[in-house]
DNA sequence: CGTGGGCTTGATCTAGTTCAACTAACGTGG
DNA sequence: CCACGTTAGTTGAACTAGATCAAGCCCACG
């Protein structure tokens, strides 16, 4: 169970699907609720599994991912911090949950949760448009993985993580370059766009001879030139 | 408007979104609804428009879809009677929906539908469980794009139509030949699978010539050997 | 009959994979 | 603090699944 002070202090208290609830009725989700860790590489949920336990993302960030019986593997979403996780209304996990960073979570049981969620209309309307948003990224995946070719992949992948993490220390928008480290090896980011190593290694090395990123280091992007960037990601016609 | 019966004898009754209302209920919705009828190859819905209604499919088959900005297309998911068709709480369409076979539909405003479903816990709830469900579906989706084989993905789709409407006459299971009709053309097809016209063509050529499928018309199939099918469908280690 | 859309089939091409070597960074224990 | 093994990343050469280009085919419909 959680500490009674434990979402007051919360990093994602205002952004997930507890801000539906008022302190008192956060109560109830906290008597069910754990604080938990999973370290990078670990993982939480196995596909096929019983669908036992579903989850809040407080820090870090978790990968979604299927394979075909032969092991051939795909990554089929990342999971941030306010992110929901799992699946619900199912007794099978459908997908694998692993974490690429060391990532704490809020835990629940899934039943006991479903429960608290037809208890708070809000906290599941919450959810449905979050899910109705998943559903769009999803699809949008879909695309990029059945049309784009690599470099398109690779730069839209590229700008992508930079709004998402690159923008810690904001540097406003504008085409002053943005520097940041990405949190996935290259073989994770060929698992997520449907490429191999070497294909997503051979196209950040062309935009790094390009000029418009720089590889300063292993794991470190610099967009040197967003809008060539941009350009790369939507090669129009 | 409908009229006040035209929900007593809707195929879908039980099945859709309105099974969570009474009957008394669904004069609310009747009042905003419109039943309507969209041809095959017409647009109810273009990606990027605003977005002002949502439907429920009564009978028929629609297609979503998206592009790239230069014209390459994928068809992201189909809809089939009693699935819930447009986008909640978002100003926009992010895809299109056209309609593969004659469609019969009922149509709703989106805001005015919000409400209702605002209203009704029950409903909400039913469509949170379903758009749950499409959210699986797209994710394995997905997995199909990145992963696997024009063999396996041709093999794939014919047994899930085979499921879907070759089960009409419902030859019970066992291997049986079970034919069917295709709604889909050799394009759409190919829009679905994230192929081209020429390697789906192939693709059934050559199960053909395996014996699996006949082919006794342009638009019909015979699954002669299912589980041979389903050998190819998951190309195993 | 002829015309056109949907389909098939063949020949060629290519983006991305696969296989294989090599290099750079990192941490561990001597 | 440095050798050393290990893991991640790069780069090159060869290969291939599927795309692209290009005829033809077949039936439906005027």
């Amino acid at each position: 169970m959680l500490s009674a002070h434990a979402c007051v202090e919360c990093a994602v208290r205002d952004r997930a699907l507890c801000s539906a609830l008022t302190d008192q009725e956060l109560a109830t989700l906290n008597r069910i609720g754990q604080r938990r860790t999973v370290a990078r590489h670990e993982t939480l949920i196995w596909s096929g599994d019983d669908s036992v336990i579903c989850a809040v993302v407080v820090d870090g960030i978790l990968k979604l991912s299927t394979s075909t019986s032969d092991g051939r593997e795909q990554t089929v979403g990342l999971l941030y911090p306010a992110d929901f996780v799992g699946g619900l209304f199912a007794d099978r996990a459908g997908f694998t949950v692993s974490a690429l960073t060391d990532t704490d979570l809020c835990v629940f049981p899934r039943v006991p949760f479903e429960a608290v969620l037809h208890d708070h209309a809000r906290m599941e309307h919450l959810l449905l448009e979050r899910t109705f948003a998943a559903l769009e990224e999803a699809r949008g995946r879909m695309l990029m993985l059945a049309r784009r070719t690599a470099e398109e992949r690779v730069a839209g992948f590229l700008l992508g993580m930079a709004d998402r993490i690159g923008t810690v220390g904001c540097r406003a928008i504008g085409d002053g370059p943005v520097t940041f480290d990405l949190p996935l090896t290259r073989g994770e980011i060929a698992e997520l766009l449907g490429l191999t190593i070497e294909t997503v290694s051979r196209q950040l090395s062309r935009l790094k001879v390009a000029g418009i990123i720089a590889l300063p280091s292993l794991r470190a992007v610099t967009i040197r030139d967003r809008a060539a960037l941009e350009g790369r990601a939507e090669a129009s016609a």
